[in-house]
DNA sequence: TCTGACACCTT
DNA sequence: GAAGGTGTCAG
C-alpha cells in the first residue's frame, strides 16, 4: 500500500543567531491549532469563515529535522529549511508523520532543543520544556489545511513556485493579476475596427453567465 | 411571471463611424459559434480546455438594437451600447433572446444595416446580406458561456465592475494581484524572529493540502 | 453542472 | 416603491 502524504509548500525555511557554536542541538517543529474552529471559504469574498467548532483533537506529532543533532555552529551556517516535513489527515497514521485536520487554521512553531533536553525526542512524543528548549513561532505562517486549493490564487502561487508543479506551468499565460485581466477587457475599450486583432496571449476569455427561463 | 435571464457583463459597445447621416439604419448583434467545441474549465491551469464536440446547433437569434431604425448622425454621435441583449440555455425560448449552449466558445458580431435592407429584420431571422449590410467582429470580444463561475478573478470583475454587484463588494478586501500575494508570503523571507507580527490585513492565509493514505 | 430562492442592490 | 439585475448557495 502507497502511503501519499504533502509535504507543506512553500516549506518553512529558518536562520538562526546567538546558539553556543559547540554545543548539540536538536531542531524540531510542530504544528499547533490556532483556535478551536473549523472553517469554510467562502467564494465571494475570497475568506475564510468560522463554520463551527474544531474537530476532535488529534494525536500531536514532532518533525525532527533530519540534520539533528548539530552543533550551534553547524546550525547558525545554513537556512534551515522544513521541505520534507509531511502532512496527513490520516489520523491512524503510525509512520509519525504531522496530523492535522482539513479546514482548521493552525500555526508552525520551531523547537530548538539543547541536545542534552532532546536525547529522547521522538515524532510520537511530546517536546520536552525547560531551560534548553526554545520555542518560536511566526504568525505570518498561519495557515488553513484543505484537501482542494479553495483560491485560485494559491493554486497559480503554488504552480509557479514549487518545482515538483513545474508540469502545470504555462509559459506566460496565467500569471496576471486583477488589474491587468481589467485592462484587458475589450468590452470597456468602445471602439469599432474594422481590422481584426490577434488574441491578446494569456488572457482569459471572458465567461458570460446563460440563464434559463424561470 | 418573472423571466429571468442574465444580460452580458460587460456589455459590448461600440462607436460608428463613416455611415451617411441622412441615411437610417438598423443595428444589430449576433453572437455564433467558435468552433465546433466543448469546453471544460481546467482549474489548475485556469485554461479553458477542449472536452469533445460542440452541442447540436440552436437557432440562431438576433438582436436588434433598441434604437433602431435612426439616422446615420444619431448613431454616430452615441456610444452604441448593447447592455440589454439577454442570454439564455434555454432552447425552447421563445421571446426571442439570444440562445448559447453552456461551455461553448462565442463571438459576437455587430452589424449595421441599411433601412432599406432591414425592414423585415426580426430576431428570429437570418440577417440579411447584401451591398446595405456590413458585418463587424473583434476577436478579443469572444466568451465562453459558463452557468457558475469557474474562474474567481472574473467573478471579482463582475462584482467590482457591475453596478448591480454592489452587495458582494469588500470595502478593499480581496483586491490583491498575485504579486502582492506572493510578496505577502512569508515562508519565502527566510528569518528569524523573537518578536510576534501582526497578521498583515488582508492578505489570504496560506492554504495546505492534507493527503490520506491511499 | 445546473437550478431557483434569496438578499442586496440599481434603475 | 416596484421592477429587475447581481452573485450566492444548497440541493
Amino acid at each position: 500500500m502507497i502511503v501519499l502524504l504533502k509535504r507543506m509548500f512553500p516549506a518553512m525555511r529558518v536562520k538562526i543567531s546567538g546558539l553556543d557554536p559547540h554545543q548539540q542541538y536538536y531542531i524540531a517543529m510542530d504544528i499547533v491549532p490556532v483556535d478551536n474552529k473549523r472553517y469554510r471559504y467562502v467564494y465571494h469574498s475570497s475568506k475564510w469563515m468560522v463554520a463551527g467548532n474544531a474537530d476532535s483533537p488529534v494525536p500531536p506529532r514532532v518533525y525532527i529535522h533530519p540534520d539533528s543533532p548539530a552543533s550551534g555552529e553547524t546550525w547558525m551556517r545554513q537556512v534551515i529549511s522544513f521541505d520534507k516535513l509531511k502532512l496527513t489527515n490520516n489520523e491512524l497514521d503510525d509512520q509519525g508523520h504531522i496530523i492535522l485536520h482539513s479546514m482548521h487554521k493552525y500555526q508552525p512553531r520551531v523547537h530548538v532543543i539543547r541536545k542534552d533536553c532532546g536525547d529522547d525526542l521522538s515524532p510520537v512524543k511530546p517536546i520536552p520544556s525547560g531551560e534548553g528548549v526554545k520555542a518560536f513561532s511566526f504568525p505570518e505562517t498561519v495557515f488553513t489545511t484543505v484537501t482542494a486549493y479553495q483560491n485560485q490564487q494559491i493554486t497559480r502561487l503554488k504552480i509557479d513556485r514549487n518545482p515538483f508543479a513545474k508540469g502545470f506551468r504555462d509559459s506566460g499565460r496565467n500569471r496576471m493579476g486583477l488589474e491587468a485581466l481589467v485592462e484587458s477587457y475589450a468590452f470597456w475599450r468602445p471602439s469599432l475596427r474594422t481590422l481584426t486583432f490577434e488574441d491578446i496571449p494569456g488572457i482569459p476569455k471572458q465567461e458570460h453567465y446563460l440563464y434559463p427561463r424561470a
